[in-house]
DNA sequence: CCCACATATAGATATATGTCTATTTATAAA
DNA sequence: TTTATAAATAGACATATATCTATATGTGGG
């Protein structure tokens, strides 16, 4: 799998968007559930959803009514050390 | 010294920023330098320049009337570590 | 089937951001 | 001390993004 680091590094931008992933971080969660975390409507939550998802950040799998959601660690270590790796000799990286 | 991610990470999103960043990875470049690798004005570059500046991934240093620019490696590796580790157990970083 | 609920989508609106031109500031050279 | 050059700043404008409300879609239970 590759990995866009420009939509890596957007989706990652936004405080609310870093809140969820901390949300997702050791369990998953339903949208609904994530929504009780946030002032947020829940439009507003399936949006930021839907741009984690969209750079590969978050999976949902649909269980009956609910989506749920959750991180998926691959893709923000390969984006993180990935993009270091440009500018940055692995050396230095400790 | 501490480093906002919000910040780091929203200068990094843009790739004319990104591409900044590539071009100062091994020397030094003052403004104009840096205005030829790119179809923007000057302003647009400075306005770059200052974004990076104030997420500490740039510092500047004025020679004459040049105003020379390097990368803070540093900046990069702190930041893309100290954003995985909040999400990943370094096992898993390898 | 119909209803209630969970989530996604559409469309509107405000704010943020990137780019431009014009101008200012700082410095070196004549 | 005037002039030219480098870079930064100001302000305008277009595009992108985040949020909202309203609505559509999907799913399970009566």
């Amino acid at each position: 799998m590759t990995y866009d680091l420009n939509k890596f590094f957007k989706a990652i931008s936004d405080p609310n968007r870093v809140k969820i992933m901390e949300l997702l971080k050791d369990k998953e969660l339903n949208v609904s559930e994530i929504c009780q975390h946030f002032d947020m409507q829940q439009p507003s939550v399936s949006h930021h959803l839907s741009v984690l998802k969209n750079a590969s950040i978050v999976s949902g799998t649909k269980r009956g009514k609910e989506v749920y959601y959750h991180l998926d660690s691959i893709c923000i270590v390969n984006c993180c050390n990935g993009f270091q790796e440009q500018f940055v000799e692995v050396e230095k990286r400790k």
